[in-house]
DNA sequence: GCAAGGTC
């Protein structure tokens, strides 16, 4: 039996199109554990099936794991790629479906990317170079029956060949001198995994170029004069006195003198809804209200639009378009409890008119709910939810009226000024709150004339400061203002920073690695850190994608280059590798100092590792024996802060998905007294000894024993035994869980 | 063991 073969992106993707060309019913048949559609379209039987984004990428062909490398081939990313495993079940439904198909017809994402997991697909799976191509910009009914029934001869060509020259070149650029900089540590005796890229590479440069400026910043002194009111707090006009002296003289001739309003100037202003929400629009929100960082906010998203509540993830766009039906979106928003006032209120409305932003996306809207009742959300999940549904509700609001105002008063000659901001009409502030964090000072009416008494003149005395940090929000934010990096990639690439010890803290600093990094690239080879390779690329792909250039001059023009850069690299390998090495120990040094040791008040405490797990100790070891248990799990950072109770370091532990954990390193600190009544009890039983207890397991006794968290009761067989109970009586998380057996094969009865 | 780009 004959049939075409319409191959699609993404599973989402799929089965939009076939419920979209179908002409009678949808049938969804399953290829192992993944499913494929089939439909009817003027008589004719047609399968669509998904793949999941690229079924191929580039691999090294030798195996060698040397620098230069350039002879690459295509390979399937389960193969090549450790965590791609779930992509060779649409391999493997696709290489099973192509058998047996007369026409292939191309549905995949009207763009570079889309184009080349099409050839690839076609060129390694169905053995053809060629097929049919539906062109969509949305996965709308109309557009989709249109993009079937008027699909072009062929695949675009110059796309795929401009897509295959993109993965080359980023191959080329990236794994040599990923190997480069890895190789030198390597030579230099150090063992340790280092990595740049076309995006990778100008993201440190900028974090880098800020890290130099703070440590570069010498700060200047300034004052400022503040005069207290009984209604307010007025500054002086000039808001940076740079000479004491002159400040010192206005003070002298205001102090005591009341104040006279000059004038009071009002204005209305109004301030439009919120554009919808783009993938980075979100992650910049999430950021800033609930502090989740950009990579977990994306993973949330995926999640949601998983369980159907949430549109597609990983959009640009931030316009809103009718077709999506936003009438039918609110009725079913408006079941939900939580959401009924604020859905009617919007019904109720005659138009509907969301405030779209800028940026486009030609295959996405912009993330929005579909409606769908959400099942059992908690946590942040939940958060991450309520955001998006509010931020859709508030981009069809009415704009806010809020008003701005400002008072300049005279003393003594002298102008000082005071301004408010307050809301007149909430608008849309109504439909997204509690997100609108907007300050509200409000001032009182005054009258032109009126006499105010002057309380108090205080001079302050401040400094300049340095350029502000990065966070993972606003890095994430600059990258995509730069065009560097794509929405899906921006807030991995970020955290591929931080795995390789390039960055640390969540106001981003740039460690010693990584400012040596950046060092040794500005030298030998400039083109990586720097945005124009990006650029550059980008211009050549749109003149092979024309064929106004060949991908095969810019592929061997880009080999030219990288064999000359990558030979004078290797000829100071050696220098390299030492100051690379010198900054990695540097850098683990800076990441596993936890603070000044309070035992010989001469050593510094050290995170260091053992057979048995992590432990603190003091770097005077011999001379100071003092170590101090760490849990087996977590990520921990020193807080470069002292307990207020015992002066000891404190530590953060991030256990994932969980709030940081403030704690001091101290066992015997008071701050981990015991709160519980009866575990009191138990403590003081056990210690004038008519409480005792022993070991379920071992039955040796049970003793006090103290960990970072707290006072617990260990068994006195440790190491041997490694039973542990909790005073309070509640049942402890098994520590040492047994290893989860593989899932085992899928032979399923049928 | 390395990139950047899709997507679960």
């Amino acid at each position: 039996m004959s049939y075409k073969l319409i191959i699609s992106e993404k599973p989402s993707a799929a089965r939009k199109i076939a419920e979209a060309i179908a002409e009678k019913g949808v049938k969804t048949l399953k290829a192992g554990d993944v499913s494929y559609l089939e439909i009817e379209r003027k008589g004719e039987k047609i399968l669509v099936a998904p793949a999941v984004g690229h079924l191929f990428g580039l691999a090294q062909k030798s195996k060698n794991w040397t620098y230069p490398v350039f002879d690459t081939e295509w390979q399937p990313t389960f193969k090549i790629s450790k965590n791609a495993g779930y992509a060779k079940k649409y391999y493997n439904m696709l290489k099973k479906l192509s058998k047996d198909a007369d026409q292939f017809i191309v549905a995949t994402d009207l763009d570079i990317e889309g184009e080349t997991i099409a050839f690839t697909i076609l060129k390694n799976i169905c053995k053809t170079t060629d097929a049919k191509r539906m062109e969509f910009s949305t996965l709308t009914k109309g557009d989709l029956i249109n993009a079937y029934d008027n699909a072009k001869p062929h695949i675009n060509f110059g796309l795929a060949n401009a897509g295959v020259t993109r993965h080359t070149l980023d191959f080329y650029f990236g794994i040599n001198i990923s190997r480069a900089l890895t190789i030198a540590v390597k030579t230099a005796g150090t063992y340790k995994v280092l990595s740049a890229g076309r995006v990778q590479g100008p993201a440190l440069a900028f974090l880098a170029k800020r890290e130099k400026e703070i440590k570069a910043f010498k700060s200047t002194p300034f004052w400022q004069i503040e005069m207290l009111t009984p209604k307010f707090t007025a500054m002086y006009e000039n808001d940076k006195i740079l000479d004491r002296k002159d400040a010192e003289k206005i003070v002298s001739e205001t102090t005591g003198k009341d104040a006279k309003v000059i004038e009071q100037i009002n204005k209305n202003y109004k301030q439009k809804p919120p554009t919808p929400f783009n993938l980075t629009d979100l992650q910049v929100e999430a950021h800033k209200l609930f502090s989740i960082v950009p990579r977990e906010t994306q993973q949330i998203a995926q999640k949601l639009y998983e369980a159907a509540v949430i549109s597609y993830p990983r959009t640009s766009s931030q316009q809103l378009s009718e077709k999506l039906g936003f009438r039918e979106i609110l009725e079913k928003l408006s079941r939900n409890k939580e959401y009924t006032d604020k859905a009617k209120h919007l019904l109720s409305l005659k138009t509907l008119k969301p405030n779209n932003g800028k940026k486009t996306d030609d295959a996405h809207p912009p993330i929005h709910p579909t409606g769908e009742m959400p099942k059992g959300l908690a946590g942040r999940d939940k958060k991450i939810y309520d955001l998006i549904v509010k931020r859709f509700f508030a981009t069809f609001g009415t704009p806010a009226t809020r008003q701005s105002s400002k008072i300049v008063l005279d003393v003594n000659t002298h102008k000082f000024q005071t301004e408010g901001k307050r809301t007149i009409e909430n608008g849309w502030f109504d439909l997204y709150e509690p997100y609108v964090k907007l300050e509200e000072i409000t001032l009182p009416q005054m009258t032109d004339n009126e006499i105010v008494e002057n309380k108090k003149i205080t001079l302050l005395d401040k400094e300049t400061k340095p350029p502000n940090r990065y966070n993972e929000s606003s890095i994430i934010k600059e990258l995509e203002k730069r065009n560097l990096g794509t929405k899906a990639t921006r807030a991995e690439i970020i955290n591929n920073l931080y795995k390789r010890n390039y960055l640390m803290e969540k106001r981003i600093e740039v460690t010693d690695l990584g400012l040596t990094v950046i060092d040794t690239l500005e030298k030998y080879c400039p083109e990586i850190i720097s945005e124009d390779l990006t650029r550059s690329f980008e211009k050549h792909m749109k003149n092979i994608e024309h064929e106004k250039e060949s991908s095969d001059d810019i592929i061997n023009k880009a080999e030219k280059e990288l064999t000359v850069i990558l030979k004078k690299y290797k000829e100071n390998e050696k220098e390299i590798g030492t100051s690379l090495v010198k900054a990695t120990r540097e850098t683990q040094n800076e990441e596993s100092t936890i603070g000044p040791c309070k035992n010989c008040d001469e050593g510094t405490l050290m995170m260091k590792r053992s057979k048995f797990g992590r432990f603190i100790a003091c770097d005077k070891y011999p001379d100071c024996k003092s170590t101090y248990s760490l849990p087996k799990n977590g990520m921990i950072k020193s807080l470069k802060k002292e307990c207020e109770q015992c002066g000891f370091p404190l530590i953060s532990i991030i256990n994932k998905g969980k709030k940081p954990q403030q704690l001091c390193i101290n066992p015997k600190c008071p701050s981990k007294k015991v709160e519980d009544e009866k575990a009191q009890e138990k403590i003081d039983e056990l210690n004038n000894g008519t409480l005792v207890k022993n070991c379920p397991k071992c039955k040796s006794k049970l003793i006090l024993r103290s960990s970072i968290y707290g006072k617990f009761l260990g068994c006195s067989g440790y190491p041997k035994c490694r039973y542990t109970e909790r005073l309070d009586g509640k049942v402890t998380a098994k520590k040492y869980p047994v290893k989860k057996k593989k899932a085992v094969s899928k032979k399923k009865k049928k």
